[in-house]
DNA sequence: CTGAAAGCGCTAACAT
DNA sequence: ATGTTAGCGCTTTCAG
């Protein structure tokens, strides 16, 4: 009934040595057949658990991923995309013992790479808005990993195209898309394989630039209605930006999908929703969460109760 | 130009022992203002970076704060507000050194809750969705914070009231609550300052009961619509719910906001976009940085391009 | 294949 | 206030 059985009493009911009960256990190095089952059976006996820390420290691992997303706006670490992202991975770490944390990164990075590589607390690094991958130091070989930069990304080419074959199945022959910023690599795919089946198919290239927000997306479209009147299909490259061109339509007077089809790319949650403008309220859950985070480590806040505040837009 | 100079060398370098290094890095302990300054300085000098884990170690203190999500579905890992407050947390952490973990507990929870107090790499835990705090084992005492059954949440009460108090004054007097599921706990704030407000202005009760989700506002408002025609306002508990209501009343032929007010509570991303139930394509976000997470660790997975689905619904 | 021993880098008594 | 001395719990050479 001692506190936790540590791997040393493991060994010692084990009738092995220190070494061979962590070779078992960790499952790197020999070991005989007859130990391993000693080891497995005496581990179970007790009801060890490992202590990741401490077999972390020994092997010059650290304990966390890192999750360090480079943007202009330091708001990006409240990104629904980045959040997901951020959490999908705190839930895959898990079963290792190991968390993850989220940082923001300026779009200088380069500094902020290097301190990231010189923190030894840090296992992993998982780098997002990432275009070049030049500036990543010697001393993160091996152990990062870029999502959008490293061939580590949606298929998007794939998915906008099979979209756009649903809009020539149902009809539709002047299509338009609505791209990403032309800088970004990741606005590259969407693009591609936009020019390259209407090319196929005979239809006209129509594109006007986004960037992935509602509100281009909502000048977006009325670029298209006016440039290109005949249009009976927007394409965007994200849901903000359907969102967007949807409202710029119905302003216009244009219905969907009788008169012009729209298309997003992501399918957030609410996609599946129609809404009007909403009336409601705040709730902070990012300075909960951060206070409740501080708060189990031990720091006494006094800020207990969260205010919320009334936002009226439309509907009330 | 050593791989990463430890406290040893700062404490060499300021001709101090490696206990009062230790004391004036860590700020624990007593210290005089010499060899305070003299650690700094040398700290300074060999560029100096702390390690968290082996300072953790040696404290018996965990790397990671666990955020424990207790949910009939696993899928609650990815709820927005889940994500939303892991995300947070993870950034709120990362300067300590630490990350955090994400796991999804089955409503008996009892068993969980043993495992992780007796996981040694835990430093902290948050909880969600405890309703109860009875069953948080001993071994959690102090190391613990319970988001919605400790004090710690939005004061949705002064939220839901200052809606409730609006519509007041743009002369709603036939107000409808879709409130929360009876048995939560969470869900009686609102409820009460709802019932509270009414019986103050000499307004009748209307409330159903809903859960949060966008369908069971559905359901609510025809409800509302059938048994109180003459409703002017819907106040719903969540967003998700006021969407439900304003897809429900769209069909009814009811205009927002003229002849019913609607309003909401969280104030989600999209709650000011208004949208048709969208076509898009799915974007797994989840498995990418998942896989990511795993790729950053060294486990080569051959997937690098995730799959893409067209997801068609009245848009297109 | 196995064991003894020397750490990983820092902290915490205890004594001075 | 400071130094000495054991560890934290596991890993890993290096012999045997």
């Amino acid at each position: 009934m001692s506190s936790s059985p540590g791997l040393a009493e493991v060994a010692r009911l084990a009738g092995v040595s220190l070494a061979t009960a962590s070779r078992v256990v960790s499952g790197r190095g020999p070991a005989s057949a007859a130990s391993r089952e000693a080891v497995r059976r005496a581990a179970a006996e007790v009801g060890y658990v490992p202590h990741p820390v401490a077999s972390r420290l020994a092997r010059g691992a650290g304990t966390r991923i890192l999750f360090a997303v480079r943007d202009r706006r330091a708001g990006i670490v409240h990104d629904p995309f980045v959040t997901r992202a951020a959490a999908a991975m705190a839930a895959a770490v898990d079963a290792d013992g190991l968390g993850v944390s989220l940082r923001h990164l300026p779009l200088d990075a380069a500094a902020g790479l290097e301190r990231i590589a010189a923190d030894r607390s840090v296992a992993a690094v998982v780098l997002a808005g990432h275009d070049s991958l030049d500036d990543v130091p010697a001393g993160l070989r091996g152990r990062f990993a870029a999502i959008g930069a490293d061939g580590l990304d949606v298929d998007s080419a794939a998915g906008i195209g099979a979209l756009l074959r649903h809009l020539h199945v149902i009809g539709r022959r002047r299509i338009a898309l609505v791209s990403g910023p032309a800088w970004l690599a990741a606005a590259r795919a969407p693009l591609g394989a936009y020019t390259t089946l209407m090319r196929e198919a005979g239809l006209p290239i129509r594109v006007v630039p986004g960037d992935f927000t509602a509100g281009r997306g909502r000048l977006a479209a009325a670029t298209v209605l006016r440039r290109w009147p005949d249009t009976d299909a927007i394409a965007a490259v994200s849901d903000a930006t359907a969102f967007g061109v949807l409202q710029s339509l119905a302003a216009a007077g244009v219905r969907v999908p009788c008169d012009v089809a729209v298309t997003g790319f992501d399918d957030i949650p609410v996609a599946a929703c129609v809404s009007a403008a909403l009336s409601t309220a705040t709730h902070p859950v990012e300075l909960i969460a951060a206070a409740a985070a501080k708060a189990a480590l031990g720091a006494d806040s006094s800020a207990r109760l969260f205010p919320s505040r009334p936002v009226l837009r439309s509907t009330a």
